[in-house]
DNA sequence: GCTATGATCATA
DNA sequence: ATGATCATAGCA
């Protein structure tokens, strides 16, 4: 007979892949957004069997001072200060008076850009849908909490995923905005049905 | 201090 | 098309 339960935990091996270092974060935003599809969001606090972790399917690039949709288009607030700072830190805000929104801080310190992300495929302990920025907050346990949080640091994390599989990268507006509504920044992986819409 | 509004989502 | 619901920004 097949015992019950492993005699041994094991780590789950999708939360095992490499943090993504800052200098990744560092590159222009638009190819952080792009880059940053297929790789795993994974949110570790508690026990590690309580890891969750998804696949970033959809992203938005949010240019700073020069984009009149970013947040931080006028200059630093209390709020957008994150955006601000140096590359890799979570950018998370409140919305429509229920929603959070994740975003990763991009560029050197000094600029405000940032990236969206807008979708995930569960991978790990997520019982709710990702597809949607204020969803895959929910689904993933991320708050306001978490502004701020140092992504190469934990307990939220974006990592290298080992099965590379190759996939085509569909570009769109971005979704949502009234200014420069028309600007091609929404990147997805396309035909993966986990994207918000417009697959 | 006060007020308008929003990088959303579910429901109709 | 509309409502839920509140942190933030802009203004007084």
């Amino acid at each position: 007979m097949k015992p019950r339960m492993a005699s041994r935990p094991s780590a789950p091996p999708i939360v095992s892949g490499r943090i993504l270092r800052r200098s990744f974060y560092a590159q222009p935003t638009v190819e952080v957004a792009r880059a940053l599809l297929g790789k795993i969001l994974v949110h570790s606090e508690g026990s590690s069997k309580d890891n969750r972790a998804g696949r970033i399917v959809e992203t938005e690039a949010y240019l700073g001072t020069t984009d009149p949709a970013a947040h931080s288009y006028r200059g630093v607030t209390p709020r957008t200060k994150v955006l601000f700072g140096p590359p890799g830190h979570a950018y998370v805000y409140f919305i429509y008076g229920m929603y959070y929104c994740l975003n990763v801080a991009t560029e050197k310190e000094g600029t405000g850009g940032g990236v969206l992300i807008r979708a995930i495929e569960p991978l790990l302990n997520v019982t709710e849908p990702g597809n949607g920025p204020g969803r895959l907050t929910r689904a993933m346990g991320i708050t306001l909490a978490h502004n701020g949080a140092d992504l190469t640091r934990g307990p939220i994390t974006i990592r290298e995923t080992k099965q590379s599989g190759s996939f085509a990268i569909g570009v769109s507006a971005r979704i949502g905005i009234r200014e420069a509504a028309d600007w091609p920044l929404r990147f997805f992986v396309s035909g993966n049905p986990h994207v918000s819409r417009g697959r």
